[in-house]
DNA sequence: CGTTAGCACTCGAAAGAGCAGAGTGCTAAA
DNA sequence: TTTAGCACTCTGCTCTTTCGAGTGCTAACG
C-alpha cells in the first residue's frame, strides 16, 4: 500500500497521540501536532480516505479515530522512529547487566524481571532445554535421609531434585547409584531414554543399591524436565498499568495464561524470530481484541532464549523496542565473552 | 459478651446471609432464614440492639445490616460450626496428599497449589529454614564449566547453585573445594560464619583450587539463604473471584504484596499458631477495610511451616477452615511417617 | 409485657431528560 | 486543491425522578 506522504504524516500522529493518550485522536489535534501546516478539514478528509483504506477505525460517528490492526502494522513497517538510546539509558542497562550474577538456577528469573523493570511491562523469558544428550548424574548423599539428585545435559542446562528417602542414605551407596546411572544414561537424550532401559537401570539398583529405588521416580522426572522449557514471568502486575486490562476478568485470564507454562510456551515459540513486534489478535489464548508481543532472543551455548514483553496494542513501541533490544544485545554479549573467555580480558563474571 | 439465644440466632443468620450474598442483610431475609419463628419486626430490634453492641453496622440508614469486625470475631469464636468434612471431601484431599512427591524441591510449592485448589483462596506457604547449622557442602563439576553447588543444614533443608564459570572446572578441584568448604563450614550455623572465616576459605581456595574463586560468591548466597524463608503462593488469581477485589487497583497492591517475600513472610509469621482464623485490619500491607487469613502449620522435622490462605472478611470460613485443617493433618501424618518410618508400613512415599 | 402488624420515612440505585462539547461530513468560497 | 463554516451526531455528564428495599416507631394483640 503506497501512502502520500501527507497522509503518512496524519496516520503517524494519529497512532503516536493514541498511543500516548488512549483516547479516540480527532482532526484539530493531528492539526494541531503538524503546527497547524494542514488544517483541521483537511485532516478530516484524509483521515476519512484512511479509514476507507482500513488503517483507521472510528468508534462511533462523533467521536475521532482510533488505529485498526493494519493501523498499526503500516506505522510498525513503515512510520515509526525507534528512538536511539539516551546515555542514561544504555548506562542503565549497562549496570542491570553487570550487576547480573552468574549463577544459572536464578539467571533466567532475573532476565524476566529486568526486562519488565526496563519496559514497564509483564515479561516472560522462555529457556529451551533443547533435548541435548545428557551428559551426567550426581547423586549425592545430602543428609540423613535426604538424597540430592543432579542431571545436566550437554547445553549445560541442570535440573536439581531434592528428595526425602525412607531409609538412610549412605555416601557409598550415592556414589554406586551416580555410576549407574552414569554408565546406563548419561550420553543419551531424553526422548531416547526406553523404559526397557529404565527397567534395567532399575533392576541393577535392586542389587547394587537398593534404598536407592526411592530416588528413581526423581530421575525420572529430571529426565523428563530436561526435554522441556523454563518459563520465568517478570513483572506479571506491571499489565495493571494498562486501562485496557483495568477488567478484571480480563486480567485474571491474562495473568492464568501465564502461569500454564506450556500455553504460554506455545504462545511465545510462534512468535518470528529476531526482536520484533507482533500483534496477534487471533490467538484464542489471549483477548479478542489482540495483545502486542515484543519479543527478543539471545543466547547461552547452544540455547536460543526468547524473551519477549506484553502489552496492549497501544504499546509504547518506540520507546520498549530500543531498550529490549540492547539488552538482549548486551546479553548476548556478556555471555559469549563469559563462555569463550575472549581475550579483550573484560572480564563481567567477576568475582565480587 | 453475654448474648441471648435470640440474638445468638440472628446475629449468626446475618453473618451467613452476608457471607453467601455479599450484600447487606435486612430484617425480612433473617426472619425467613428462620422460618419465620421470629418476626422481621422483632428481628429488626433485636438488630438495632446488635448494632449498638457494635457487632453489626448499617452501610446507610435505609440498607440492611453488615457483620462489623466485632461481629465477625463473636461469630468465629462463638457461633461458627464447622462443617464436618463430607467424605468424598476427605477422599479428595485424600488423594491429593497421596500423589504428593518426595522431591523437596518442589513440595511446598505443590502445598501451595493444593491448598489454593482446595480452599478456593489464594495461598501462601511459608516454609522456614531456621538458621540450623550446614551439614554439608558439596560441589560438582557438572559441565565443562558448570559447576553445581549444594549447601544443607542440619534441619535438611537444601540449596542450590549452578554456576557458569570462566575456567573449566575438573572433578578434582570440585573434590577440593568441597572439602575447603566441610572443613571450615560445616557445622557452623549460618549466622556464625564471619567474614575472616569467609577469608580464611577464600585463601585455601587461591592455593589449592584457585579457579573456584568464581563459585565463592554463591557458596555466600547459599549460606545467605539458608537463613531465609522460602515462600510459595498458590493460585495467584483466585483473589479476584471475590467482588471485593474487583477493583484493580486493590488487585494490583495485593498481588505485588504476595511477590515481596520479606513482607508476606512478616504479615504469615505475626498470626497466632495453630488453625487458626485471623482478620487482619491493622496491617499497612493489605488493604485499610482489613483481610482475612486462616493459617495451619504442618511440621517437616524441626521445622514448622505456616501453610495460609487469603480471602476478604466476608468469606466462607466454615467450609475453608475444616478443609484445611485435615488438608495439614495429612501432611503432618505422612511426612511424620516416612521420616521415622513407623511400624504400621504404610509408607506413602512408595516408588510409583 | 414481649411480640408483631402497619405505616411513614429514608436513602441509594437505576432510569430518564437535558445539556455541553468534541468531532464529523458536506458545501461553498478562496 | 485547500480551507472556513455550519449543521448534525453522538457521548458523557449532571440533574431529577422514580422505585423499592429496609428501617424505626407506634399501636394493637395474646
Amino acid at each position: 500500500m503506497e501512502l502520500s506522504e501527507r497522509k503518512k504524516r496524519i496516520l503517524k500522529s494519529v497512532i503516536e497521540l493514541y498511543i500516548a493518550s488512549g483516547e479516540p485522536v480527532g482532526s484539530k489535534n493531528v492539526s494541531q501536532r503538524l503546527n497547524e501546516e494542514i488544517s483541521s478539514a483537511t485532516v478530516r478528509n484524509e483521515m476519512a480516505q484512511l479509514e476507507d483504506l482500513g488503517l483507521l477505525m472510528q468508534p462511533h460517528t462523533s467521536a475521532g479515530r482510533i488505529p485498526s490492526v493494519e493501523g498499526y502494522r503500516y506505522f510498525l513497517k513503515n512510520l515509526m522512529v525507534t528512538d536511539s538510546l539516551k546515555p542514561e539509558e544504555k548506562n542503565k542497562i549497562d549496570k542491570i547487566v553487570k550487576e547480573l550474577t552468574n549463577d544459572m538456577s536464578v539467571l533466567p528469573k532475573r532476565f524476566a524481571a529486568a526486562a519488565s523493570d526496563l519496559t514497564g511491562c509483564t515479561s516472560v523469558n522462555i529457556t529451551p532445554l533443547n533435548s541435548s544428550p545428557i551428559s551426567h548424574f550426581e547423586v549425592v548423599a545430602a543428609a540423613k535421609n535426604i538424597t540430592a539428585l543432579l542431571a545436566v545435559n550437554a547445553a549445560g542446562s541442570v535440573k536439581t531434585k531434592i528428595i526425602m528417602t525412607l531409609s538412610e542414605i549412605t555416601a557409598e551407596s550415592a556414589a554406586v547409584f551416580t555410576r549407574i546411572l552414569n554408565t546406563h544414561l548419561s550420553l543419551s537424550t531424553p526422548t531416547s531414554i526406553t523404559s526397557a532401559l529404565y527397567r534395567k537401570v532399575e533392576s541393577e539398583v535392586k542389587k547394587y543399591c537398593p534404598e536407592m529405588m526411592f530416588v528413581m521416580p526423581a530421575v525420572k522426572e529430571a529426565v523428563k524436565e530436561l526435554q522441556g522449557y523454563e518459563v520465568n514471568v517478570g513483572g506479571e502486575t506491571k499489565i495493571f498499568s494498562y486501562p485496557e486490562f483495568s477488567d478484571v476478568t480480563k486480567a485474571k485470564a491474562f495473568l492464568n495464561l501465564l502461569n500454564e507454562e506450556e500455553k504460554i510456551t506455545r504462545l511465545a515459540l510462534d512468535l518470528p524470530e529476531g526482536i520484533n513486534i507482533d500483534i496477534v489478535t487471533n490467538s484464542a489464548l489471549l483477548p479478542p481484541e489482540g495483545m502486542s508481543v515484543i519479543s527478543t532472543a539471545y543466547k547461552v551455548g547452544d540455547l536460543t532464549s526468547v524473551l519477549c514483553v506484553f502489552g496492549p496494542k497501544r504499546m509504547n513501541y518506540s520507546d520498549i523496542k530500543p531498550k529490549l533490544s540492547y539488552f538482549t544485545n548486551q546479553i548476548n554479549d556478556i555471555i559469549r565473552k563469559s563462555m569463550f573467555e575472549e581475550p579483550d580480558g573484560n572480564k563481567k563474571f567477576e568475582i565480587q
